[in-house]
RNA sequence: GUGGAUGUAGCUCAGUCGGUUAGAGCAUUGGUUUGUGGUUCCAAGGGUCGUGGGUUCGAGCCCCAUCUUCCACC
């Protein structure tokens, strides 16, 4: 899998990049859709790719695992042809779900065992069954089974978790290359990153999944209830150490300016549940501010939903509007808000991108962060 | 007209033997949401207990009158 560096900022670490795969090319910074069972919650496939244009999207080995099953996606050969999108799909190795459902979680040397949420069945995930799932399913990229440890850990705790993350790495990438893409097209494994919030942890770390030498590294474990300048530190060390040719992917995160920051300590790739889920409940990201649309005060606002949008929805559609339908609890209203979101966290690093090759990052980065945090 | 039932938050209703500041759901208002168990989660505002008397240390609750709505029967 080629990256290549089309320009550095010469002000801050952020780069334009093109990330090459079999199902096409991939701008960076770019901020990937989740789309965990193979859907983008509320947005069509059509949306995703023209009205949106993402160029990416999340798939998730936890729950494509447990439903439909890897006998129906074998039999569908792969997540691109079942669920119709043939660009690029990137999945999650289900050691996010080992931290998120905790209470139900068991970990070895040799894997997790936990409890599927749709029918209490119990299960086990290793680092090979898991690499094997993601043949599978036949994401462009997959990520490493790794260990996401709780905010706040202890030191010992985020110590032993590292190291039980770095041995499991070992094992992923033995098994990687013991093993076939299943589809034709290439399938790149990404390491992670984890070391929670100790700055030692996350050089050791960092320099691992270096030394791997893989086509792209992520940085794991953060944006799990940490300060937001805790998790810039951490990440700008990491990015310091991981290998400059090679594409950063961040985890899990976050707002629009976390992201941002994180483009300009070097991080190339982003994903987040938070423009879909927050759009579902009524939060709107606009250039100029955060929008809660189900506030009285949008009750009779009969502008268009965002005049600066990119997305068809920003238009056609007033803010009175789609406040009444949120009130009304109607599904298109999350739809509607869920494609808006979607279409200005692409614009947004789309902007980025611009700015960088233009030499404006830094300064068009102040104004911008500024501007977001603006409550309107 | 007679008999019975009913009246408590915007709506639908709880409210023990008469006892602390009358509660819930929905609705309203605001906040929340970071590698998606999610139309999430949290909180706030909102009351002359139909009205007027009475009994009692104390009444949403007991007594009297009156009004509202509903039902049945003339």
């Amino acid at each position: 899998m080629k990256f290549e560096i089309t320009k550095t900022d010469t002000n801050t670490r952020a780069r334009a990049g093109v990330l090459q795969t079999d199902h096409g090319p991939i701008q960076t910074p770019i901020f990937m859709p989740v789309g965990t069972v193979g859907s983008v919650k509320g947005v069509h496939q059509h949306e995703l790719s023209h009205d949106i244009q993402a160029q990416i999207i999340l798939g998730n080995t936890y729950h494509l695992y447990l439903r439909p099953t890897m006998h129906i996606m074998e039999q569908a050969k792969g997540l691109h042809n079942f669920m119709g999108w043939q660009k690029p799909i990137l999945t999650d190795s289900g050691g996010y779900q080992v931290f998120s459902l905790a209470a139900n979680r068991k970990l070895t040397e040799e894997g997790a065992t936990f409890r599927s949420h749709i029918d209490g069945s119990k299960h086990l995930f290793t680092p090979e069954s898991v690499m094997d799932i993601e043949r599978t399913i036949g994401a462009d990229i997959m990520m490493a089974f790794d260990e996401c440890p709780p905010y706040p850990s202890d030191y010992k705790y985020a110590k032993n978790s590292m190291e039980l993350t770095h041995r499991w790495l070992t094992r992923c990438i033995k098994r990687f290359n013991e093993t076939e893409p299943h589809y034709g097209h290439q399938q790149a494994l990404f390491p992670i990153v984890q070391g929670s919030t100790y700055l030692d942890l996350r050089r050791q770390s960092s320099e691992f999944v270096a030394e791997q030498g893989m086509d792209g590294n992520a940085i794991g474990g953060l944006s799990v209830g940490e300060p937001a300048e805790m998790m810039y530190e951490m990440l700008d060390l990491c990015t310091s150490i991981l290998p400059a040719d090679k594409p950063r992917y961040l985890m899990g995160v976050g707002t629009p300016v976390n992201i941002l920051e994180g483009i300009a300590l070097g991080t190339d790739m982003f994903d987040c549940v938070m423009p879909t889920r927050n759009g579902r409940n009524g939060m709107i990201f606009t250039s100029e501010g955060i929008i809660n649309i189900k506030n009285k005060k949008w009750e009779n606002d009969f502008s268009p939903l965002d005049p600066n949008g990119t997305s068809y929805v920003d238009t056609d559609y007033s803010r009175a509007y789609v406040r009444h339908l949120m009130v009304a609890g109607e599904r298109l209203a999350g739809q509607i808000c869920s494609i808006h979101n979607l279409a200005f966290y692409l614009w947004l690093v789309a902007e980025a991108r611009k700015n960088i090759l233009e030499g404006t990052f830094s300064v068009w980065k102040t104004s911008m962060v500024q501007k977001l945090q603006t409550r309107l």
